[in-house]
DNA sequence: TGATAATTGACAATATCTTGTCAAAATGGC
DNA sequence: GCCATTTTGACAAGATATTGTCAATTATCA
């Protein structure tokens, strides 16, 4: 453990802190990139996440499903899915397990938007990815899908 | 290149997309976390964020220079500062170089707190890091700074 | 020097997300 | 079947962030 800056961290906690402050400006700047790259759309950031969860999901889900996967809280979903559905991007279906808990589907409309924001994030991706060693972003992966499992289970 | 899943993508490219969106959640668990730990010295994440800017930086800065060290807006920066002189935190103290952007410097108050959440920290962080490679972790934060720097160059 | 451009804080509007609360609906254990 | 618990959407309030605008101030440069 070294003691020169940090002294009361181990070494990989003071890396993890590192990493953490990565991870706050890495996040900001990702949704202004995102806001940017989708508004020719007429999407944003956050409805693009939750129009892809919603798209990537096997079977219709509710909406307290989809923030779970998400892991957001059931409110900003809701608000989110509420927009989308007054846009004509998704729309409810009645859902046989449950009264209230209605099922969120993707419109047509919505499946081309979604359809048309992937085909714009992908040369942006790669473009991004340039030079990155692939072995280090699966790493890069690897580690904050560890970080994201601690954390859930807190 | 991988034809399989992501047609459009590169290898880097999947990684990297997969990357984000482990960022994204990342961001809101780490935030919640930050959260629930200095909720007992009467601070949010947002506000050790910005403390921790100012105790940080080698001399006072005023709130616009603290928003671009950051990565976030001046208004956000401007009104966290604005609490925390509210709440005795930190003061403004007057620029000799310039007439309204006066230089946010921590009071007494500000600065014990401050050092009280980097005790909190460091145990949180290292058990957080527990069993994690420190050579991943520089990976981790060599690769999302490169990431930070494409994305401000935008 | 003097005009133009950039920076800064203030103010307003809005998007995103959180917590808390409530009642309806579904679930699980007895 | 019944009751306690959990889940769900609706509603409200507040924290965090963005963009846009404005006037004051500072910096740049011809």
């Amino acid at each position: 453990m070294s003691k020169t800056r940090y002294p009361l961290h181990t070494d990989a906690g003071a890396a993890l802190t590192a990493v953490m402050l990565d991870i706050f400006r890495a996040n900001g700047a990702l949704l202004a990139a995102g806001d940017r790259l989708v508004e020719p759309l007429g999407l944003t950031s956050a409805r693009w996440q939750v129009l892809g969860s919603i798209a990537l999901s096997d079977h219709a889900l509710p909406v307290a499903h989809l923030a779970r996967v998400m892991g957001l809280s059931r409110q900003a979903v809701q608000r989110v899915v509420n927009d989308l559905e007054a846009e004509g991007f998704v729309r409810f279906e009645p859902n046989p397990h449950h009264k209230r808990a209605h099922l969120v589907v993707l419109t047509g409309k919505g499946a081309d938007v979604y359809a048309a924001a992937s085909e714009k994030e992908a040369p942006w991706a790669n473009a991004l990815a340039e030079g990155l060693s692939t072995e280090d972003l699966e790493t890069v992966h690897r580690v904050l899908a560890t970080l994201n499992r601690r954390l859930d289970t807190d």
